[in-house]
RNA sequence: CGAGAAGUAGCACAGCUUGGUAGUGCACUUGGUUUGGGACCAAGGGGUCGCAGGUUCGAAUCCUGUCUUCUCGACCA
């Protein structure tokens, strides 16, 4: 591609509303444009880039023997209801009616379509097993739409979907998915993490994210200092240890308006971890305490299934009246009149600091012994320095962007959606499925949030739009434009993509924008092309090199061998 | 949805406290000089100051409402 005539542009400085590198480069280097939070256009260079990481996706699902088809994004809400997924996804969807007032959706996924085609080929346990994939489309209306291309409303996913006959013809072709998406982010060079998850509102088995690592993830992952443990922090766990004290005394003690943990903790000047704090929540409008030690959080999933409720909230005040609890001095010593929930932990504890229901006070010296509690389990979040349940090992994070996910649904939609097969016996059988993702846009933005410097990005080569830069240094000077134009003109009948910067502007400008871009490699025609020779740079490298005139297309097509 | 910040030219910002008809840099146009890491000189074009009300002789500036965007949280395959 020529630049001079083309539609290429660059901003000299940071876009104000975009505060993620990888947002902020894409937006400045003319890739993407937003329109909306969370929706982007793909400009010219934005889709050749974002095309070049959906092409490696589409390689190596066809390479694993997935089929691709295209499923439409205009959906009749009822296809959703057969899972009761219309009341899960609520107003995350998008809704609108059509002309006969049916209540139509923008597909947040497509687990039931799939489905659906799924059922119209399965007959017989010979049909299966098979597996077919899409890359299209996604809608959801995200509370917040945040970091550029990394949490977006309208967006592309590749998703795949498995259908078996039992849990072992499963496992194979969940196994074939998990190792063609290490492929694909092994290709394009991601520094990822493969980390047990929370199957969420999948519903299902087995979830396993594929994770990259970078300093602006939203999920925080949990990995151990000495085994390969790794699990998103929904779902970690942690080896609880038993305090070896000798059990004191019940004591209550005055505590003015020392109400938050930090002041209590600090007032007494006792630790917060031999601290026991409450919270009062709600699980299906009824008042539920929970008892996590000082400095830890709340696990929102553990505590709902510990309970086994639906939907988790902050009690009211009127509500809290109806107990005995008194916020800010809230502890399990002769608590009534809410369901009383303790951490595992806390059956671990000696000897801690807790609420004493009473304005002002709290126990010192509080033991197991000394309360009731309905149901314990393990409620709360893992934090660094805990340790690692497999292996005993320290706990530490990682902040990483989820790019892909991989899960064992089990049988549940085939059983909802009526997909069922005859087997050897001629007796009715449901399938299994699996479900597998990738966000190709996520994938190009965690690239450039792990591969970019001061000047911009640093694309690697299969996933740069264009792979070679030449940069004219004089556009006037006749020489300089003649060998440019043969050497652009060459590379583009090797099917090298290349981009000859002809503008006339002064080669500061080309070089920063070719940088900003990420190209690759560069090769820069000026003064010394009257001894025939052109400079040869990589993007990822400070210095370059000169290469004569005639060495030039080998060189830079050995590079990109390799 | 809770907390905070911001909306003024294509982009990034100043002006607002103390109301008086809109400014800087980049980008753009024309001419000239330049040409190896975001050139210089000169002359230009471009803005209902997010939107709607209100106060005032007069509002970018003060007041009220509203919309949008970003950040933290809540939420989230």
């Amino acid at each position: 591609m020529k630049l001079k005539g083309s539609y290429f542009y660059t901003l000299r400085e940071d876009a104000k509303d975009e505060e993620s590198v990888s947002g902020n480069l894409l937006v400045r280097s003319g890739m993407i444009k937003k329109v909306a939070a969370g929706i982007y256009m793909y400009l010219p260079l934005g889709l050749k880039t974002y095309k070049n990481v959906q092409n490696i996706i589409k390689e190596e699902m066809d390479k694993a023997g997935a089929q691709e088809l295209l499923m439409p994004s205009l959906i009749p809400a009822e296809v959703y209801d057969a899972c009761g997924r219309v009341e899960a996804f609520g107003s995350d969807m998008f809704n609108l009616k059509d002309r006969k007032n049916a209540h139509m959706v923008l597909g947040p996924t497509h687990e039931e379509l799939f489905t659906l085609a799924a059922k119209a080929m399965v007959r017989s346990y010979k049909d299966l097993p098979f597996t077919l994939y899409q890359q299209a489309e996604k809608f959801r209306d995200e509370p917040r739409p945040r970091f550029g291309l990394i949490r977006v409303r309208e967006f592309v996913m590749k998703d795949a979907y498995s259908f078996d006959r039992d849990d072992e013809s499963l496992q194979e072709s969940y196994m074939k998915m998990f190792n063609a998406y290490k492929a694909i982010f092994d290709r394009m060079g991601i520094d990822y993490k493969i980390v047990k998850a929370s199957v969420g509102a999948m519903g299902g088995d087995l979830s396993e994210e594929f994770q990259a690592l970078t300093e602006t993830g939203e999920d925080t992952l949990v990995l151990c200092d000495k085994c390969d443990y790794a699990s998103n922090i929904e779902v970690s766990t942690f080896k609880v240890l038993d305090q070896n004290e000798e059990e004191k005394e019940l004591e209550m003690v005055e505590t003015p308006h020392q109400e938050t943990i930090e002041e209590v903790s600090n007032f007494l000047n006792v630790d917060v971890k031999k601290t026991v704090k409450a919270l009062l929540m709600t699980i299906d409008g009824k008042l539920t305490i929970f008892f996590i030690r000082g400095d830890r959080e709340l696990n929102e999933d553990k505590a709902l299934k510990l309970v086994g409720g639906k939907e988790l909230g902050f009690a009211d005040d009127a509500l809290i009246a109806t107990s005995t609890a008194v916020p800010g001095f809230t502890g399990p010593v002769n608590l009534e009149g809410a369901t009383i929930v303790v951490d595992e932990e806390v059956l671990h504890m000696k000897n801690f600091v807790t609420g004493a229901n009473k304005e002002g006070y709290h126990y010192i010296n509080t033991n197991v012994k000394d309360f009731k509690y309905d149901i314990a389990g393990d409620i709360s979040n893992v934090v660094e320095g805990d340790i690692c349940p497999n292996c005993g090992g320290k706990i530490y994070f990682k902040k990483g962007i989820e790019i892909g996910n991989t899960f064992k649904l089990g049988k549940h939609y085939a059983k909802d959606l009526g997909l069922t097969y005859l087997d050897e016996n001629n007796q009715e059988q449901v399938p299994t499925m699996g479900c597998y993702g990738i966000g190709p846009g996520r994938v190009l933005a965690s690239i450039i949030e792990q591969n970019h410097d001061e000047h911009g990005m640093i694309l690697p080569l299969e996933v740069a739009p264009y792979k070679v830069s030449i940069v004219a240094t004089n556009t006037s000077d006749d020489n300089i434009m003649n060998f440019a134009n043969k050497l652009h003109d060459e590379l583009e009948s090797l099917e090298i993509d290349t981009i000859l910067d002809d503008r006339d502007e002064r080669p500061g400008v080309k070089f920063n924008d070719m940088d900003l871009i990420g190209v690759p490699i560069r090769v820069t025609i000026g003064k010394k092309l009257v001894d025939n020779q052109v400079e040869l740079k990589l993007r990822s490298e400070k210095e370059s090199t000169d290469v004569s005139v005639d060495e030039i297309v080998n060189k830079i097509k050995e590079i990109i061998k390799k």
